[in-house]
DNA sequence: GTGAAAGCGCTAACAC
DNA sequence: GTGTTAGCGCTTTCAC
């Protein structure tokens, strides 16, 4: 197998091995031109013993771009980015494309976003997947320009850059109706400012415009999950009987504080992600996930090959509403 | 800012637009060599307006490798390694370094490893940091010769090999005691095969070890969460009054498997890094996720600069146990 | 302080 | 079928 230096060994001194040319050594590692199948063996079984692996910057560069496609990810700690990751990662493979994954933590200026973008860019990839709500569609619009974009998760403005994403408007109606069909009067949304989150903040939104007619409280969050949590249980003392987050993490944090103040109230979050929802019975929504992540990559590899786009340029997902134990009628005071 | 063929724009152009040569447009852009500073600010501003990109490639073929780091990462939908992920990330920042990373999904024999390992070697990364169980030293060492490695997570048998670890065999005691002095007599293990998935074969075996003397019934799992639930509900019929697994996303499967057959036991997991752990009350072991990330990324980084390595080759981290609900006294019979 | 020229490792016409 | 040649875009001595 590969012996010490075999990082140090180019094509040529497999050719040589063998007594042919580059061109030919070359041909025969990618199996493409004509060639003797007997030479193209013995290039083969050299380049094995001497362990060689091809430099993918040369490879790249003299081929002229590469077939590679970023994705640009956030925070993969919460489940939801993971579980995206890996279902992007899932499609790629299927789709037969290379992924190549650049994340940023949290990053609130979209800073490191951008300078990630560049980094992507400068690789010469032939597509990009965006999969960071961080970043605004003016940000983006400049690199839509150069490479195919296709965000994911997240809806866009821009008409450049392509977008698969979630219907949180029927989330929202979904969960709104189940609320009002329990008779809560006065519940408490909380969301986050879009600079925030802008996911959550557009979840937010959609929930409290399916709500309209109840008595509905606003609150807004920070970055912390536990953002919040005290004013929406100060609503919650003063008589609302609700608590709707954005998201499953702020469910967690809202049902600790109450089983920790001893306080009743029923709760609902968005997400459906993580392993446990239905052992704690979490009301929540399940994202489609798999869906965007499958559209998206098979977008962009529809771009890739030239295919005329047959879909519209924005798209948006359904998922489903998860009941549990966490919603109930409201009790009486 | 960047205008449309803006990945059109070469070094060369810039160059022109300044009216100077390559080699200053060069010097000017990477801040190094002797320069006015006057024409630097000329090329950098001239850069900015065409929108200049420099290509990757190009750069690290002629400055002769990329100071990236490669990280080979398994699954991120999987909690345990989206959070190993994440911390890794953060590390990385601190530490300066770039990171690269290539996942895997499933991957039974271990082959879209090693050719993900080849695909960052080709990219001529500076070190590599491996994150996931299922290749073993073997196929390690031929690429361990050729660039620093760094395992993270597992043990590593090669000493060529570096790892940061877990202390599983610590991990298991503390829960081997907890089970012992709360009156269990007959348990069940739930393990995996090595080859399933060499982390929980491991804890499996550190926890049976500890638990000698008492009545231990291994049951194998296989790689899907509810593999060997069945057998392990049976031991529970036949009198076992706990049933510990090498992971949480096991132990939710036999919570949920209890629930559904209105039976009950003790349950206990491993690596206590889901969302709901303290809701759904699982008693399990938190794993050190975010020193051993942090002693990965810095050893990496310290060899990388020539340190002279001054820990030992193999180390291991404690994590602590996270006592639950899910593990109390013996029910009577 | 700046330019000319060589070359990183590989691929892809185009000859033979 | 196989070898020759001309780059891919950039960095880096080495002169000037």
């Amino acid at each position: 197998m590969a012996d010490q230096r075999a990082l140090g060994v180019r094509i040529e001194d497999v050719a040589r091995a063998v007594g042919v040319s580059r061109a030919t050594a070359t041909r025969a590692l990618r199996g493409q031109g004509r060639i003797a199948p007997a030479t193209r063996e013995r290039v083969r079984r050299a380049a094995e013993e001497l362990g060689y692996v091809p430099n993918l910057m040369a490879t790249e560069l003299a081929a002229g771009g590469t077939g590679v496609i970023g994705l640009m990810l956030r925070d993969a700690a919460n489940p939801v980015y993971g579980q995206l990751f890996s279902c992007l990662e899932v499609a790629a493979v299927r789709a037969g494309v290379e992924l190549i994954t650049v994340t940023i933590g949290s990053d609130p200026r979209g800073e490191r976003q951008v300078q990630a973008l560049r980094r992507l860019l400068g690789m010469r990839v032939a597509g990009l997947l965006v999969a960071t709500g961080g970043v605004d569609s003016t940000q983006l619009e400049p690199f839509a320009a150069e490479v195919p974009m296709v965000r994911v998760g997240r809806p866009e403005a821009s008409a450049r850059v392509f977008a698969e994403s979630y219907d949180e408007e029927w989330h929202g109606h979904q969960l709104a109706e189940r609320v009002r069909a329990l008779g809560h009067r006065r519940v408490v949304v909380l969301g986050a400012a879009p600079e925030t989150s802008y996911g959550e903040h557009l979840r937010a939104e959609a929930l409290a415009g399916a709500l309209a007619g109840l008595d509905v409280r606003r609150v807004a969050t920070g970055p912390d999950p536990t953002d919040g949590v005290g004013a929406a249980l100060a609503e919650v003392d003063a008589g609302a009987t609700a608590v709707l987050c954005a998201s499953d993490v702020r469910q967690l944090a809202v049902l600790r504080a109450l089983a920790t103040r001893g306080a009743s109230a029923s709760t609902t979050g968005w997400d459906g992600l993580m392993p446990g929802v239905d052992l704690l019975g979490l009301t929540t929504v399940r994202m489609p996930v798999e869906e965007a992540a499958e559209a998206a990559v098979a977008r962009l590899a529809g771009l890739l090959a030239d295919e005329p786009l047959s879909v519209p340029t924005h798209r948006s997902w359904r998922g489903e509403l998860v009941p549990g134990r966490t919603l109930t009628e409201p009790e009486p005071r």
